[in-house]
DNA sequence: AAAAGCGTTAAGAATTCGTAAAGATTCCTT
DNA sequence: AAGGAATCTTTACGAATTCTTAACGCTTTT
């Protein structure tokens, strides 16, 4: 069953989302400030967030950048075009605009979650192994520990195995952890990779294709 | 470089798009109605589609389910929610209500885009195999190993395949990479790369169109 | 025959890559 | 609020690769 985070301090409009919400089969879990729900988010990993913005404590754009990996749906009365913009290139997968149409509403949390499982959960490539559930890497059954960036480099090479993945496109799979990422920040990013990869497992998996970007070899 | 294809037989609306979204830094290719859209399709695999609904031939509802792993961002005037939720779960990423902002209509188009990985496009021209995806070329099966230059020059000319290519035309394909190439040097790479197909294969590919440019052969 | 275009070789110039180390930033703990 | 740890970015430099220039012989056109 998907769960889904309910982020708002209205209570009229949160019990109303709830009762459709778990009409519809979900499960849900709610907050109704800033900093309670960066609590929640500590505990617990649901499916799916709603998150309005004028929320008491921090506010949902201070929040927006802390949620990593779980899709965002701002839910708000704002409906300036500059904002949702932000919101949007923010890391938010969609923008509902207050009053808003439950069903509407549902189709579109139906898309972003229609997203998300598609991406499956464990990758493999020769000896190692990515879970994308729980961020764990393992090389020939050795546990790695992967910086963020690390770790998105590795997932965005394993998802395209064999393929090489160009400069731009590993910086733009990288860009919501590290916004100011260069091309020559990445290669510093990949020799670290390389290195914690070749100490476990004594092999060199990454292969640099002149001029463009980088490969997964065997 | 990421193309989108604009289906909407309004060609007003059709420039504006196409302006804004080259000047993004876009590919743009069209198609006006749905019979067209559909043999576009079949052609080419833009990485995104924007679709109008009210199209002459088949209607976009028509065209939506025949397109497979091509996000699709729905941009209509029509404004019936019922409507607008049955594309949401027929496979549209996005519906985008005529008159539409730019700018929100950008931000939509690079949330679709965040998640999508590259995809693999096949060129083939007798035994000479190229990756689009891989940037990997293979003659009679036999890896071949090309700089940026050389790889770009092979692609554009088999991209042309029985057609003569300029040298103007191929200096700007490659000039992103190597924007000072002149004349001069483009005969150089052109040499080196015939080297590289004729020791693989031991046939020799590419034929000089005197004062034009190049030509693939048989 | 002269002029212009093409093909190849070789060498110096310019990029790109890989890594190390230091400075800057963020995050977490106290 | 302050300090420390982890992470990210910048800077630097040697090594590897690629690109351009220059030169010369050959071929085609006029």
């Amino acid at each position: 069953m998907k769960t889904i985070a309910i982020i708002d301090d209205d209570i009229h409009i949160g019990n109303m989302l709830e009762e459709v919400l778990v009409k519809e089969g979900y499960g849900v879990i709610r907050a109704y400030s800033g900093t309670e729900a960066l609590m929640l988010l500590s505990n617990k990993t649901p499916d799916l967030v709603l998150l309005d913005l004028m929320l008491p404590g921090l506010s949902g754009e201070q929040i927006l950048p802390k949620i990593k990996n779980i899709p965002v749906i701002v839910v708000s009365a704002k409906i300036d075009v500059d904002h949702k913009v932000d919101l949007l290139y923010g890391g938010a997968v969609d923008y509902v605009t207050k009053p808003f149409n439950t069903k509407e509403l549902l189709a579109r949390i139906a898309v972003a979650l229609r997203n998300t499982t598609v991406q499956t959960t464990l990758l493999h490539y020769d000896a190692i192994t990515l879970n994308t559930a729980n961020y764990a890497v393992t090389v020939s059954d050795i546990d790695l520990k992967l910086t963020r960036t690390e770790y998105a480099i590795l997932k965005c090479l394993m998802m395209n195995s064999t393929q090489a993945v160009s400069k731009s496109q590993l910086l733009d799979h990288i860009s919501l952890d590290t916004p100011d990422c260069t091309e020559n920040s990445l290669k510093i990013h990949v020799s670290n990779l390389r290195k914690k990869l070749r100490d476990a497992s004594g092999k060199d998996y990454i292969e640099a294709v002149w001029g463009i970007g980088f490969r997964l070899k065997k």
